[in-house]
DNA sequence: AAACTAATTTAGGCATGCCTAAATTATATA
DNA sequence: TATATAATTTAGGCATGCCTAAATTAGTTT
């Protein structure tokens, strides 16, 4: 079996090359708050049991058999958050650190229950795609906020996870995924949106913006 | 905090301190599966922690913060085997395996749910009692069930837990906490016990007996 | 009391995974 | 092309927690 420390290293290989393409040894350590020596000889490591490749001084990628840890260890991460929620009505803000320990130690038996007992779901409390027991990921297509013109209404897909203090603002305006909502006004120079949520008005920064991500975009009807 | 190692000790040496008495090394060694060596070197880092009182030669003793620590992890090991139980329906001879990695990573948060989901529960699934969140352990009499006569009846009130075999076996016959059953018949010469439960007759051989205690015991009106 | 046995402790080693500092390689600029 | 800068890797160290082998201490026997 291996160590959490080197399922940490192939779940955040996974995540960055989900978004940037690249994965080099800086940016691997700079995400895992580690120095890049450190980062190297876990790449070193990762190497000789075949899960990642790595040409030195070109950066790493995951194979096959590490891709498969990978998602193995995000399903367990999402699938606890949806659960602690769901089940325990731990606060949104507080799961992804509790999953973060958790994710590493749960037998296959407590995640296929918890699937079960939450009914097979495809996304966690923040909107992010949860793999299935087989790997397959199931993504949708969602933009940020920012890129909203007034008018225009659309559904929370998905907001960032990491940041606590941020989940609790915008959960205090009920941004969860799913929620709908109209752009009432987009103040000019890169200034804050207001929104319209189930007929009351809220003003979102637009540095909270950048987090959330939406779909089911529609222009309005009147143009 | 602690690592999960020292854990482990403090809660052995709880463990063993409870039955048995003294704890030399040798015994506590044997108990985690690690050289008496190992131990050592564990007792003297717990040591300058303060959590253990040490004299070479003579034992381990835990002091009043060790003793609120080990209460602690045998509190999370026994809610989380309690819980997996009823709200995951993990069988109840896999719960202590998949309790044992988990206790030492919940938060304090997920505790307190767990509790309040159970309802403040006082046994886990083998019928040990649960410290309550101030330490308090609420100890209740048994007696080992090889101690039983013909004609009395009695409660299952504890089972070991360690052993996932024999729980497997205990709970085909339905032999849980709380189950109530009568002695029908004890074979001469250190043989098994023929008990009724519920009307059905099952006979349980004296090595299983061992490892079984109940209480509610009472002898049987027409004598 | 001497000697033997059993328990315990000390000493030295190994793997993991982090660190800092120095050396190396790649890339961009003059 | 030569040099400066940035990224990466190597080298050596530290803490944890396990191990084996050897030394020490305690307790028991003769």
């Amino acid at each position: 079996m291996l160590t959490h420390a080197a399922e940490d290293y192939l779940k955040s290989i996974y995540k960055l090359q989900e978004k940037g393409g690249k994965v080099s040894t800086g940016i691997l350590a700079e995400y895992l708050d580690v120095k890049p020596a450190s980062a190297t000889g876990m790449i070193k490591k990762l190497k000789t049991m075949k899960l990642v490749r790595h040409e030195r001084y070109r950066g790493v990628t995951l194979t096959a058999a590490g891709k498969a840890i990978a998602l193995e260890i995000i399903r367990h991460h999402r699938l606890l958050e949806l659960y602690l929620f769901k089940a325990l009505g731990v606060p949104w803000d507080g799961v992804h650190e509790e999953a973060e320990k958790l994710e590493h130690v749960i037998s296959e038996e407590v995640e296929a229950r918890m699937d079960e007992f939450l009914g097979y779901p495809t996304a966690d409390p923040h909107g992010a795609p949860i793999p299935d027991k087989n790997g397959v990921v199931t993504q949708t297509a969602s933009i940020p906020m920012t890129d909203l013109q007034k008018g225009q209404t659309c559904a929370v897909a998905e907001v960032s996870d990491n940041d606590s203090a941020l989940l609790r603002h915008i959960g205090s305006f009920n941004l969860y995924p799913g929620t709908a909502f109209r752009v009432v006004e987009v103040a000019p120079f890169d200034g804050p949106f207001t929104i319209d949520i189930a007929g009351q008005q809220v003003v979102i920064g637009r540095e909270v913006a950048k987090h959330i991500f939406v779909d089911q975009v529609q222009d309005p009807d009147n143009v």
